[in-house]
RNA sequence: GCCGCCUUAGCUCAGCCGGUAGAGCACCGCAUUCGUAAUGCGGGGGUCGCGUGUUCGAGUCACGCAGGCGGCACCA
């Protein structure tokens, strides 16, 4: 029987030969290394035996693979050792994710934090016994009795879902085993011990709120302790960036419980959120945006109207009047106010795309779990904006659309974007023609505008697919930002027209499109990803005049007055301190840079410079920094 | 909304088996005028998240509620 290498040796075995007999037969260092082979690129146990002759490739601890499987593995330990301790658990799934791995239980008790380290030490036992692994291969029906019989309720219902016909592959360790597609390593050895249970959380049943709510146990595992270490490690500093620890530290905002859900912003913050909200200004005016504002709490009858009090009710703040019987509802969104203004007066096939944008103010009422920091809040502010266009304009418009929050995102720092494209759901309004149709065009903007994006089946809203631009916070959190939504439905249900070439009125579609999406979501995840020290531009405080000696306090007055008259956010440090503690200070609360001025600087009427992060000193004429300064923080759009 | 954990001074956190609250930083005062990551001394500050119960006695135990945190579900 022939086996072929990658390189394209062949080497001859009998039949039955297994992998880690052929690894061994290659070297023992590779034997030793050796994890799991693939045999015509099929994953395989190294102890499986080949049948014909194949194709193979050795997969070792080196492998970019190797970290899925050390926690495929790492998982079955998890439950191996939950079984062990607690009798009467039932095992359900436990996948390999993003570094690392979890396994859902069935229990009645929950786990408590406590019982980590007891289960860590349990797998770190098992390891140590090095457990051999076995394949077996059972008819679907015999698995779904078998695992019926020892009461793993979940398992047979797994099982049952595979079509009868099929076989299903059991795998033990020792005498532990579980319903699994594999592949294992050769024993329980193999995974190592650069392990830890990280965290507990409740989960449902295949991901269903309807269903049971199982115990999930994350962990993380990787190759060696160092790996270990160093991801430890990039966790904890990520903690340190965290926007909520941060936005305290620097003054930015606070959240109390009077106002649950929303955000005080403190005037550093709201210098920051200013800053930020008039360069999109700026750019929505450049690319032909008409800012507009529109009533925070409007009548029921127009939500009715519009559909979302039927569709979206329980997310919405309703306001009663005692003298009047009106109900009316705080707005979750902008669109229909802006409806309402593309209704006034005639409007032509001539005015079209009409882009219309708002700073919009909206509220929703998320349910409690959900809220986290500034990130997922109940009151927002979204860079909102309505393009009221016909078909044929969709695909230009979300072309031009992409290119412009790409831009964007550049400007701030952001390159690493991710793209999705959602489209339609099962409950879902409108023909499959004109979904076909909404959907084309999106592609097809994606395309003109060289985006690669990840298909997101099903997701899209109820009147139309939508683009999502999703974003990363510091520790690895998804973040929807931007987004573009296509929709064939509103305008028609508020009865909004524009005359076409043909003189018959048309409603036009309406791209709902946002680019930070919320201000304070996309405020959170900017300063995850500077960690506070944001460019000079957007920095809520951009120099300190410090000074070291009370003679130069007149100086140093004068000084940041002439600063801040040059339009630079600039305050002035005369505390009776060390200019150490003044330096040690100002870094920690993250001022870009720090103009010392002492004795010598009021004399020659200079300041000495320190940006944040060097320890290097420049002295420089104080007109000089004025200048320096004032080019730094001219924003990236004015540059 | 669901599961779990947490809530003590402005912040970070101690507080044992229930016996009547503590540190560091911050703040205030005084001294110090000092050249690039914490000057010294002194002082003020707490309904221990809220409520009910157990107890001679509750920061500590039990129950309920609220908020926060980690996930799940939902979602910009």
């Amino acid at each position: 029987m022939n086996i072929t290498l990658p390189d394209g040796k062949v080497l001859t075995f009998t039949r039955g030969v297994t992998g880690a007999e052929i690894a061994a037969a290659i070297g023992p260092g590779l034997a030793k290394a050796a994890l799991i082979l693939e045999v015509d690129g099929q994953e395989w146990d190294l102890f499986r035996p080949i049948e014909q002759d194949a194709r193979i490739r050795i997969v070792t601890r080196r492998d970019d693979k190797a970290l899925t499987l050390i926690r495929h593995d790492a998982a079955h330990l998890l439950a191996m050792a939950v079984q062990e301790l607690y009798p009467g658990t039932q095992v359900t799934i436990g996948p390999a994710i993003e570094d690392g791995f979890y396994y859902d239980f069935a229990r009645d008790t929950p786990f408590h934090p406590d019982d980590l380290p007891r289960i860590e030490a349990r797998m770190r036992e098992i390891v140590k016994q090095a457990r051999p692994t076995r394949r077996e291969v059972w008819p679907r029906d015999k698995a779904v009795q078998h695992f019926k019989d020892i009461g793993e309720k979940f398992k047979a219902e797994l099982i049952e879902s595979i079509p009868s016909n099929e076989d299903v592959s059991i795998y033990y360790h020792g005498d532990w085993h579980d319903l699994c597609r594999g592949p294992h390593f050769r024993t329980t050895a193999e995974i190592g011990d650069a392990f830890k249970l990280t965290k507990i959380s409740g989960a449902y049943w295949r991901g269903d709120a309807k269903n049971a709510q199982l115990q999930r146990i994350y962990g993380t595992a990787w190759r060696d302790q160092k790996e270990l270490d160093a991801y430890l490690q990039r966790i904890e500093e990520a903690e340190k960036r965290d926007h909520r620890k941060l936005g305290r530290e620097m003054n930015l905002f606070h959240m109390q419980e009077e106002a649950v859900g929303q955000v005080f912003w403190h005037p550093k913050g709201f210098a920051l959120f200013n800053s930020l909200r008039n360069y999109i200004r700026r750019k929505l005016d450049a690319a032909d945006y008409q800012e507009v504002m529109t009533p925070l709490i409007l009548d029921r009858k127009l939500w009715e109207q519009s559909g979302h009090w039927e569709n979206y009710r329980e997310h919405m703040f309703v306001a009663e009047v005692e003298d009047e019987k009106k109900t009316l509802a705080v707005k979750p969104m902008s669109c229909p106010g802006h409806v309402l203004i593309f209704k006034q007066g005639t409007k032509s096939y001539r005015e079209l795309p009409l882009r219309m944008a708002e700073f919009g103010s909206c509220h929703r009422y998320e349910p409690s779990g959900a809220l986290h920091g500034i990130m997922r809040v109940r009151g927002f502010t979204q860079d909102d904006a309505h393009i009221f266009c016909t078909h044929e304009q969709i695909t230009g418009e979300t072309a031009s659309f992409c290119r412009l929050l790409m831009a964007i995102y550049r400007d701030l720092g952001f390159e690493d974007v991710r793209v999705k494209l959602a489209t339609r759901p099962a409950n879902r309004i409108g023909s499959d023609a004109v979904w076909d149709q909404a959907e084309a065009a999106l592609k097809a903007a994606t395309e003109e505008a060289q985006l690669a994006y990840q298909l997101n089946p099903g997701e899209g809203a109820f009147y139309g697919p939508k683009l999502e631009f999703v974003l990363r916070d510091s520790i690895g959190r998804d973040w929807q930002c931007g987004t573009l939504q296509v929709d064939f439905n509103t305008a028609a249900r508020l009865d909004a027209a524009y005359v076409a070439e043909d003189g018959a009125k048309h409603p036009p579609v309406m791209l709902h499109r946002a680019i930070l999406g919320s201000l304070e979501r996309f405020l959170g995840v900017l300063i995850e990803h500077y960690a506070g020290k944001f460019p000079l531009w957007l920095s809520p405080v951009q120099a300190v005049v410090a000074t070291i000696v009370s003679d130069a306090d007149s100086y140093a007055r004068e000084a940041t007055a002439e600063l801040r008259a040059a339009g630079l956010r600039v305050e002035s440090d005369l505390r009776n301190e060390k200019i150490n503690y003044k330096v040690r200070e100002h870094a920690l609360s993250k001022v870009p840079y720090l103009l010392v001025a002492g004795r010598r600087e009021a004399e020659n009427r200079t300041l000495t410079v320190r940006r944040l992060g060097t320890e290097a000193q420049e002295n420089l004429a104080l007109s000089a920094v004025i200048s320096m300064l004032k080019a730094e923080a001219v924003p990236p759009d004015l540059k």
